[in-house]
DNA sequence: GCCAACGTTGGC
DNA sequence: GCCAACGTTGGC
């Protein structure tokens, strides 16, 4: 099992909001970034682990995990011409964009604020902490993982592994 | 294929 | 609100 971290702006979708989103689930969709597509498409697996994390938030952090419930498929929006990603150039036989479905599964007894992992010696070599990154669907270490959990108070990181 | 211009992201 | 960093577009 992969796992990845997912960028959202909280007054789009917090953390909360999955939670009490039908099923506690939602499609992931809307991407037009060729590398996180590349992801999307390729590498998400049923059953990854996702770290939740708000962006552009005060403050900005992970708040939760979830789960990829659906692997890689179509996102519908590119076809959608009301949809702000619709993408004319795309064709139904040949999806240039794709989405996958996440489910919540636990919050975060403390939220994991982007200072915190900044001044966390484990987590040096994370991709979000690394400069200009913008990548809103980011691999993410096995091992970084757990560290994160951790500093979100999770007793039994290992569980969630 | 190069690269300037532009739009977006996202921390601060 | 500022602005650095990055991705995309499009002229040539």
């Amino acid at each position: 099992m992969k796992h990845w971290l997912f960028k959202v702006e909280p007054d789009v979708l917090s953390f909360d909001d999955l939670l009490r989103a039908k099923g506690r689930r939602t499609v992931w969709d809307g991407v037009r970034n060729y590398t996180a597509r590349n992801l999307l498409r390729d590498e998400l697996a049923r059953g990854d682990l996702v770290l939740y994390y708000h962006s552009n938030a005060e403050p900005s952090g992970v708040a939760g995990i979830a789960r990829v419930v659906r692997a890689g498929h179509p996102d519908p929006t590119q076809f959608d011409p009301a949809h702000p990603g619709h993408d004319p150039a795309s064709r139904a036989e040949d999806p240039r964009w794709f989405a996958v479905v996440v489910q919540a599964v636990r919050k975060l007894p403390r939220f994991v604020t982007l200072a915190g992992m900044r001044a966390e010696p484990r987590l040096a070599r994370m991709a979000l902490l690394r400069r200009g990154n913008r990548l809103s669907v980011q691999p993410v270490t096995v091992a970084e993982s757990r560290v994160v959990l951790e500093l979100g108070g999770l007793e039994r990181p290992e569980l969630e592994l």
